[in-house]
DNA sequence: CACATCATGTAACCAGTTACATGATTGG
DNA sequence: CCAATCATGTAACTGGTTACATGATGTG
């Protein structure tokens, strides 16, 4: 159950509404672990149940109220626990992969297509995974910005995410044109050195 | 519910009892897709009910007799018609992230432990995968072996794992030595090119 | 004789997705 | 006035994990 982590991670440096939270599921957060509103806001509950967050409502002018929620200390105690115990290893899990795989009888072309619509995609987000970090570590360098920030947490976590999606894009692109001149009857292109 | 489209795609070109199946999916195609053997098990059910696999008893000397299974026609239909399908994007999900995001609270060394044990699994992983793609392609060259092969859909989405687990060494061992640095008042090394 | 491997599952629970539901406010 | 955004959820279903259960055979 590491939703429930995630979102603690989520409250440790901000305080944020159900909303806030569903955004950032959507955006940062999402780009290393996704999560839909209503399980979000399904897990909210559950945590203020358990103590682990508070939430003190907030009026607004021209808007609906909202619940700002904040970690209490057993919330904390409980991430510090948390990261303390051995993390299971993750798997890659990709329908893509699958219908690589089932190459043989699938629609060639309709595949290339895909591969490389994911390839573009896979660039748009390392694109945001840049501009993220940059804007994290402001005018330093990265060395400089890793040695003297109390949160290194979150810029090593996006420096992940965006090799793993520049990893993506490199495999998808190769992929296609692997695919595209093996029907064409050209040479196959090698996989780029990155 | 890809999980079917897996089991049908690993049915593809062996003959493959439930028992086979639930090593495969913790090996080979455990690399890209990961199942238990309960699940298989359930969904082999559901596939054979729903007539896309049949299977036959196989009576063996001095073992338990097994069921091999095989795609009907139905479930060579249903393969391909996923295929085609838009795949959705994969998001990286991993518990070891949200730990690394949650440092601020965290115990640093014990972080630095998993980051490190998590390298190494991630190394070993990477040689297996490299092994395969070797034992795949034989004598010829990768370039040669992908032009004539007549299913290069395996050995694509065996480079993609291999290049997963790459790019998570290289981060996991970096992460691990920044954090080391930080701690050691050491500097900070730079992100391996890769 | 004990442990690993072959071979197959069930049951209970937890996590995640899809579809639906509601109502206010701001911007074009 | 309509569409987008802010703000919060519920209900029904599907998918996945953990723990349990059974029994045969091969290896040290």
């Amino acid at each position: 159950m590491a939703l429930r982590h995630a979102v603690l991670t989520a409250l440790l440096d901000n305080e944020l509404s159900g909303y806030d939270l569903a955004k950032a599921f959507g955006e940062k957060v999402g780009l290393f672990w996704h999560a839909s509103p209503q399980q979000l806001y399904a897990e909210l509950a559950r945590l203020e149940d358990a103590g682990l967050i508070t939430g003190r409502e907030v009026l607004q002018r021209r808007r609906p109220p909202k619940r700002l929620l904040t970690l209490t200390d057993a919330g904390l105690a409980e991430l510090t626990h948390f990261a303390a115990e051995s993390a299971k290893p993750s798997f890659l899990r990709d329908e893509l992969l699958v219908k690589v795989h089932a190459e043989r009888v699938a629609d060639t072309d309709a595949l290339i297509e895909q591969l490389e619509d994911h390839a573009a995609r896979a660039a748009a987000k390392a694109q945001v995974l840049g501009d993220m970090l940059t804007g994290l570590r402001g005018p330093k360098h990265e060395a400089a910005y890793l040695a003297t920030t109390n949160t290194p947490g979150p810029y090593l976590v996006c420096v992940r995410g965006r090799l793993f999606e520049q990893e993506k894009q490199t495999w998808c692109t190769w992929a296609a044109d692997v695919l595209r001149a093996r029907t064409a009857g050209r040479p196959i292109p090698p996989l780029p050195p990155r």
